[in-house]
DNA sequence: AGCCAAAAGCGAAACGTTTCGTTTTTCGAA
DNA sequence: TTCGAAAAACGAAACGTTTCGCTTTTGGCT
């Protein structure tokens, strides 16, 4: 049988409302202090998280939502959202919706019905309408990555378009006129994003834009391969290829190094986000690398903002600029 | 202001009792069934679970706490487990303890300090005596992947040493004497049993083991790949290769690659649990397999049968066996 | 119509906190 | 020594469920 205050305060002969206060930081006499210190140490008293959020409505549990638990980019993220939520205190109960709206929408309710005080998320569902259930419960939504189309929150999210125009950029300064980009999904908002400033990139050069080399596929490590191979087998072959994920980085690597196709001489190539590759891979790899790390804390920061009543009162949407990591994968003509 | 059973009882008449036994099975008659019904629409009520855990004793809630988020196998494992539990109604709170042991304990009070209902973890302290906090306020352990030294508890393991074997046996069969393996650090319990499982089987064999072909290194795609370049430019290079997981399969494939020593012509390898590379290269990669899923599944079913009470008395231990799936990177002397 | 077991419903007392308005104690200044 | 404001402690009433031991209703039988 566990503990409770009754038993703190037979020990102690304090009030329950002095103990209490104890454990919210109020103001406690030295000497009563060092009893209930005392008392809590006997007992192995351990607060009961369930009366306290019954009695604050709180419960400092924050839902986690993502499309899928099996992709780097989605546990770096949530990995780093964990690790800044529990140095506040707070909890996070993961959901992963299996690339599925409808499961996407039941792992919302049982966050929701599991009294979540709020829930960061990389939507699905592209226009973000089942995040409504939340905002009718009065629960906040912090978005990350994307943008949801019809549902106004906070978001954080990359300038994915200035991201790949840097990519554009970089090729065309080092004299590349035959550019490829292999995409994710133009469904997806990151992707469409990426492809939009990559395009316009292309065309504030003048460079024309053959639509065998702009390439949407999936955004798996078998899309990034095949997609590859389909555009290295090509009449007519680019001169520089940019891979606008991780997995399709990898898959691309993959099928390069399978054809033996070297890189740079034969191709230049600028990567997404490769993490882990990063240091291992010979020529090293020039990638565009987003800010994990400061996106993940800023969406949790401002989530705990919203929830503690102290961020502005329109939703922010933040946006963090990726950098350009130079390698050796990008040969000057 | 949310609405509560007693806003039910005032639409229906009901008392609280009734309301009480429809939301949890008991039988009601039907035409009070609708009633209840109906009120919940009208009110879009949803029952307050900080109020029903603190009657009922329980939160619903596992800890899930793993070395590292960061890791395609801990997440795979945990993706498993969420979708387990969810299905039966249970969340899953995630602690990463970032591969330290001080932040392992931490996270593991923090769980218990959210009053969750269980812990599945792949534990790091290979010990497990931080496993006792939780013992200790009786709430129920299940270790995943890897056995506690100090901390008898219900566990799901892979058959470690009969992977390694099975990947040993099928280089000796097809003719090779001379094989090497990349193994993870000796400290860990897998890589330990896997490592000895391979010993075993070329010692059954009588094929002499050469120490610097039996490498323990770091379990990370730079490990197998600077291990793999420091195997292949030793003057007596071995025939055949086992990785012993899947980063080090990863990074000895880049190795390979990038020295341009072809597989299986120039050595034959055998990889470790490679999910996403298995469909991508080519030749496809002869690989051990975990039944990721299963051990996933069991762990957490065991769990729940642990927290209700319908586990046999005795820790479990489930041992599973790995697979093995041919590829065309084993070459036949 | 009347009987009775089974089914359904009931009232009240918890569960372990937080919080509100009030009372008591403390302690420095007069 | 006394006074009074500030600090600390107090008692009691919630919070929204579940559960226990009863009482009432139901409906298939004579």
């Amino acid at each position: 049988m566990a503990a409770t205050y009754k038993d703190i305060q037979r020990l102690t002969g304090l009030s329950l409302a002095t103990i209490s206060k104890y454990f919210n930081g109020g103001a406690v006499r030295e000497e009563n202090r060092q009893a209930i210190e005392e008392a809590i140490r006997q007992l192995d008293f351990h607060v009961n998280a369930y009366a306290r959020s019954l009695k604050s409505k709180r419960s400092k549990l924050i839902g986690g939502l993502i499309p899928e638990l099996d992709s780097t980019f989605n546990t770096r993220m949530m990995a780093d959202v964990e690790e800044y939520l529990r140095q506040r205190g707070y909890g996070l109960i993961i959901c992963d919706s299996r690339l599925d709206q409808d499961s996407e929408k039941e792992a919302l309710d049982f966050l929701l019905g599991r009294m979540v005080d709020g829930i960061i998320t990389i939507p699905y569902d592209k226009s973000g309408q089942h995040l409504e259930a939340a905002r009718a419960r009065g629960v906040p939504v912090v978005v990350l990555d994307r943008l949801p189309t019809d549902f106004e929150t906070d978001a954080v999210i990359l300038e994915n378009a200035d991201a790949a125009r840097t990519a554009a950029e970089t090729f065309i300064q080092n004299g590349h006129k035959e550019i490829a980009i292999i995409n994710g999904p133009g469904s997806l908002f990151t992707m469409q994003e990426r492809m939009r400033g990559f395009q316009e990139t292309l065309a504030a050069h003048k460079i024309p834009i053959r639509q065998e080399w702009m390439i949407d596929g999936p955004m798996t490590i078998d899309g990034g391969y095949q997609n590859t191979k389909m555009i290295m087998s090509l009449w007519h072959k680019p001169t520089a290829l940019f891979c606008a994920n991780y997995e399709i980085t990898f898959g691309a690597m993959m099928a390069l190094n399978e054809m033996g196709i070297r890189i740079p001489d034969e191709i230049s190539m600028i990567g997404f986000d490769n993490l882990p590759l990063a240091r291992v891979i010979r020529p090293r790899l020039t990638m565009v690398m987003q800010p994990m790390e400061k996106l993940a804390h800023k969406a949790a920061e401002l989530l705990i903002e919203r929830i503690e009543g102290t961020a502005p009162k329109d939703p922010q949407i933040i946006r963090m600029q990726a950098e350009l990591v130079a390698g050796e994968s990008v040969k000057t003509m």
